[in-house]
DNA sequence: GTCAACAAAAATATTTATATTTTTTATTTT
DNA sequence: AAAATAAAAAATATAAATATTTTTGTTGAC
């Protein structure tokens, strides 16, 4: 066995661009890469101690992301975000999240609701326990994620959950921002009981209901966040 | 002024990367690199005469758009479809672009219904023109993609309009290959009809319902297409 | 002296060519 | 027939070369 294969089984990453594309992706959701920042080659290249080759192409993945800009023979910049841009993915991840709940609840079995209660309890232990600082954050972003996904998990649609995992994953630039600035006000931890419960009853309409209001927090949470911070 | 910079103005491309993404995007789309195909280096290369550097960044651009899969040590491949792929897409599709339709219609200005009619003229003269052959059918594609660019225009949300591009390129791959087989059996040119009509009498409620219908003719007429191909 | 136009230089992005690693195929051995 | 090995093909990554853009400095006009 190999010393490339051995390393392997540890991170699951087969090539370099793959390492490249991680590492930009999560620079940039975390903010370490800042909006408009340009991204020389030249400065990755140290950062990550990766050629230009694999970078590129990490960037180009990106762009299909949206969250990096090509500019063309002038080279990249770090996606630009603004309020609108808040708003209008928070509402579109309302409709499609929604959508994929109502796909999601017929379908469920107990596999699928086991999933949805254990990960409902592995965010509430993380939010009722002790008081941490900023390295729960990213844990609760796990979490977070996690128990969402169960929710949909069972909608037969690969599409559909595509669609919404890629506006999940951009509301993630702000659901950071956010809450690296506003006290969590708001009764996540309540807003996730009711959905749980809402799913678990198999209530199609009520779970729409409760994931849209939930969705529209995060969105005027997010948005709040932003205006504070002067954030055009 | 150098030669390039003259060249540039007939295309408006700027990089070999940029070139290469739009010939592989459109064998891709267009059928002449078929599904499931393997996209060797080398064989493109001769193809395209581009090196593989910009091959490889225009691959992975696709491989955000889902239209060619990264193998991981192993190559890239044209993406595969089935069946149950155009069924998601089509209710995607339907789903974003009604949404899309709603928010537009209350937005559209006296531009905005000059171009609908522009652009149903166009498809109109194209429709009951002279029969013509199988270079009528992209500029049909065309055309058709105007017009229902057209109707959504006025939709503020860029992202919603982002997403519902994203699905109705998609489609086309299916559409493609729909009338390559299909009689034109459907009455499009009235469903086009419709739709422009309710959209100029502002009729949200109307429009939606057409919309959805229109798309769904389209999905089934792909679905049989498919299924006559023996494409599972 | 300030501004604009220009040219040279530097920085940067892009591409090609080369080297390395990995996978696949063919062959041989057990 | 299955496993092991060797050869070929292919993918990936690095490094070097090329082309472009940006910056800087200079000149000349006002």
């Amino acid at each position: 066995m190999s010393k490339t294969s051995l390393m392997r089984e540890a991170g699951e990453e087969k090539t370099t661009s793959e390492r490249a594309y991680r590492l930009l992706r999560e620079d940039i959701v975390s903010g370490a890469l800042a909006p408009g920042q340009k991204l020389k080659i030249e400065m990755l290249r140290n950062r990550y101690d990766i050629g230009s080759g694999p970078l590129r192409e990490a960037m180009s993945r990106l762009a299909g992301d949206h969250l990096v800009q090509i500019l063309g023979q002038r080279g990249f910049v770090v996606a630009d975000f603004t309020v609108q841009d808040a708003r209008e993915i928070g509402d579109l991840r309302k409709l499609v999240e929604a959508e994929a709940l109502s796909l999601s609840i017929p379908n469920g079995d107990t596999a699928w609701e086991e999933r949805i209660i254990t990960t409902f309890h592995r965010l509430e232990r993380l939010e009722t326990g002790p008081e941490r600082g900023v390295e729960a954050l990213a844990e609760w972003e796990q979490l977070n994620g996690a128990f969402h996904e169960a929710l949909v998990a069972a909608c037969p649609s690969v599409w559909l959950l595509r669609t919404r995992a890629g506006m999940f994953k951009h509301h993630e630039r702000f659901r950071r921002l956010s809450r690296l600035r506003t006290v969590l006000t708001r009764d996540i931890h309540g807003e996730h009981r009711a959905l749980m419960e809402a799913a678990l009853d198999k209530d199609v309409a009520k779970s729409q209901r409760v994931i849209r209001t939930h969705i529209e927090a995060t969105t005027e949470a997010v948005i709040n966040a932003i205006k504070s911070l002067g954030v055009s």
